[in-house]
RNA sequence: CGGGGUGUAGCGUAGCCUGGUAGCGCGCCUGCUUUGGGAGCAGGAUGUCGGGAGUUCAAAUCUCUCCACCCCGACCA
């Protein structure tokens, strides 16, 4: 591609709009243009990057045994109610009407049709197993949609569905989508880990996200450095303590802590460490419809608490944060000093399982500007109505496997594979006949990647100070040529000319940026706009029989024979190839 | 939806408090010069100041209202 022929859209300052450093980068670097909230056109850059992460994960599902097809986008709400997800879906579906006033979605996502399919074309179970995808436009109406096309409404997505005879087989294809995710984000150059997740609304039961590894990931993980356990910190179990509760040594004493409102300041107060103080959390949450219950959930206070856990408690699945009207009412005491030390009947106290464990402990005196010190269970307070694991796992926690402790780092999540079971077949019906002839549910998996994502998560990973750095695999172009001074040197023009036609003849990727700007305009929107290798062609080198060759991560440029080029772009771009 | 913020030319912004000619940088167009890290000079084009209503002799500026967008929380590929 000429550069002259093609659309460069680059800008020095990024729009206000964008704060996250992906989202910037690719506004500046004219590869998005935002339509509305959520809403983006690719443009000619940009879509040769989406096309290049396409293709990459259409090969790899085609090579995993995967069969393309494209379903409607638009989809009649029929089905939907089949599975109960038009109400339970709520309003993150785009719901739309015909001219004959019938409702119709934008699908945000396809296993009712899918499903539909399979139950409409699947007799036996001689055509099973079998794996479907596409790759489409999904749309899905976020609460609040951000980061540019990281979390955008509209978005491409790969989507793959999967049917079985049974759990075994499921199973198996499950494993070689595994393996098929791990070999794609690899391709596209990526580091990233596989962690076990939550299932979520969709359902089911064994469930792996794919996360791109990136400092401002949305997604928390926790993994084990010395064995292969990652798990979502949604998910990841804080294991219990392996030692019994010490017995209390101290007597139960209150102190003023007059402003002191945290535990962080508490502890500063006393001089005593973090971990020695428990923070009280008030919740309110139904446990009969009609019927709201006032809770305290006990902390360690370097400990946060991890709402998808609490949520799975009985009676707690829709809590919510308390009031401060409602912690006056319950506790007769402003937050802030809030504890569970002779608090009434009607409070059901709900432990931490670190916190089960610790004895002459601080927490708040439910009185004003006071705290209590020696705190015991058993002794100053009764035992918690219920323990539970309802912390976030932090760094330096024991895995789960017993394999040493935990690390943290953070995420972006562009591939999710659910084991689905029969979900979606019993509600729809999707059945075959075995053996037997007698007939059978189907078994489902399906298996999501971000496509439009990744795109901007592979940014957010590769970065630096003069732009985006994309792995080769997914750079809109593989190589530039910068000729300098083309317009006036006949000698440049011509070596330029010559070299990229012969990178184009051997199936390289290339952009000759023959715009005619001056060399630090080119270099400036080549290093932004990511192109992983650049040769320079200017006439005080040519005289040397050289151009320069620069990768893009490279500080400097190394002078090569021009005879020399060619062959050392075609062994660059191999040595990148996995 | 709750909390915070922004809206002035394609992009970034000043002006708003204290009402009175809409300004700057980048980009864009023309010409000349320039060509190894976002060129120089000269000339030029582009604004419903987010929309509507109100106050006023006069509104980008004050008031009301609607809208859009961004940031922080619950959702997710």
């Amino acid at each position: 591609m000429r550069a002259s022929q093609f659309f460069l859209a680059t800008q020095k300052e990024a729009p206000q709009e964008a704060e996250l450093v992906s989202h910037r980068l690719m506004l500046r670097a004219g590869l998005i243009k935002r339509l509305g909230s959520g809403l983006y056109s690719w443009m000619p850059l940009g879509l040769r990057v989406l096309r290049k992460v396409e293709a990459i994960v259409r090969d790899e599902m085609n090579k995993a045994g995967a069969l393309e097809l494209l379903m409607p986008a638009v989809q009649p709400k029929e089905l939907w109610e089949e599975t109960g997800r038009w109400a339970a879906f709520g309003p993150q579906m785009l719901k739309i009407k015909d001219r004959h006033e019938r409702d119709f979605c934008f699908g945000p996502t396809h296993e009712e049709v899918i499903t539909d399919i399979a139950r409409k074309e699947i007799r036996s179970y001689k055509q099973l197993p079998l794996n479907f995808y596409q790759i489409q436009t999904k749309f899905r109406d976020e609460i609040r949609p951000r980061f540019g096309v990281m979390r955008a409404r509209e978005f491409v997505m790969k989507d793959a569905y999967s049917f079985h005879t049974n759990l075994a087989s499921l199973e198996e294809t499950y494993a070689i989508m595994h393996q098929s995710y791990s070999t794609i984000f690899n391709r596209l150059g990526l580091k990233f880990r596989a962690v076990r997740a939550d299932t979520g609304a969709i359902g089911g039961e064994g469930s792996h996200e794919f996360h791109v590894l990136a400092g401002e990931g949305e997604d928390a993980l926790a993994y084990c450095p010395s064995s292969d356990y990652a798990a979502n910190i949604e998910l990841a179990e804080a294991v219990a303590p392996n030692h019994s509760r010490a017995s209390p040594t101290e007597t139960m004493h209150e102190v003023e802590t007059p402003k002191q409102t945290t535990c962080e300041d508490v502890a500063a107060l006393l001089g005593i460490g973090l971990e020695h103080t428990v923070k009280a959390i008030a919740l309110m949450a139904k446990d009969e419809p009609a019927n709201e219950k006032f809770y305290l959930a006990l902390l360690r206070g370097d400990h946060n608490l991890n709402e998808v856990k609490l949520s799975k408690l009985e009676g707690l699945s829709g809590f919510r944060f308390a009031t401060e009207e409602e912690i006056r009412a319950n506790l007769n005491c402003p937050p802030g000093f809030i504890g569970p030390v002779g608090v009434s009947k009607q409070v059901t106290v709900i432990a931490d399982r670190t916190v089960a464990t610790m004895s002459d402990f601080v927490c708040g005196a439910n009185k004003p500007k006071y705290h209590l010190a020696g705190v015991n269970f058993g002794r100053d307070l009764p035992e918690p109505v219920l323990v539970a694991d309802i912390r976030n796992v932090a760094a330096g926690d024991a895995s789960p496997d017993g394999k040493g402790p935990l690390e943290l780092c953070r995420g972006i999540e562009v591939g999710h594979i659910f084991q689905l079971r029969t979900k979606y077949s019993q509600a729809m019906n999707a059945t075959y006949l075995d053996e037997n002839g007698q007939t059978q549910m189907m078994e489902m998996g399906c298996y999501g990647i971000g496509v439009s994502r990744i795109v901007a998560a592979a940014i957010e990973q590769n970065n630096d100070a003069r732009g985006i750095v994309f792995p080769v695999s997914i750079a809109p172009f593989e190589v530039a040529v910068a000729p300098i001074g083309m317009d006036k040197s006949e000698v440049v023009k011509a070596a330029a000319l010559d070299l990229y036609a012969k990178l184009q003849g051997v199936g390289v990727d290339v952009l000759l940026d023959d715009r005619g700007e001056r060399p630090g305009v080119m270099f400036a929107d080549l290093e932004l706009i990511g192109i992983p290798h650049r040769i320079v062609i200017g006439e005080r080198s040519l005289k040397e029989g050289q151009v320069e060759y620069q990768a893009r991560t490279a500080i400097e440029a190394q002078a090569v024979a021009l005879g020399d080029i060619v062959d050392l772009v075609r062994k660059v771009l191999c040595e990148k190839v996995i």
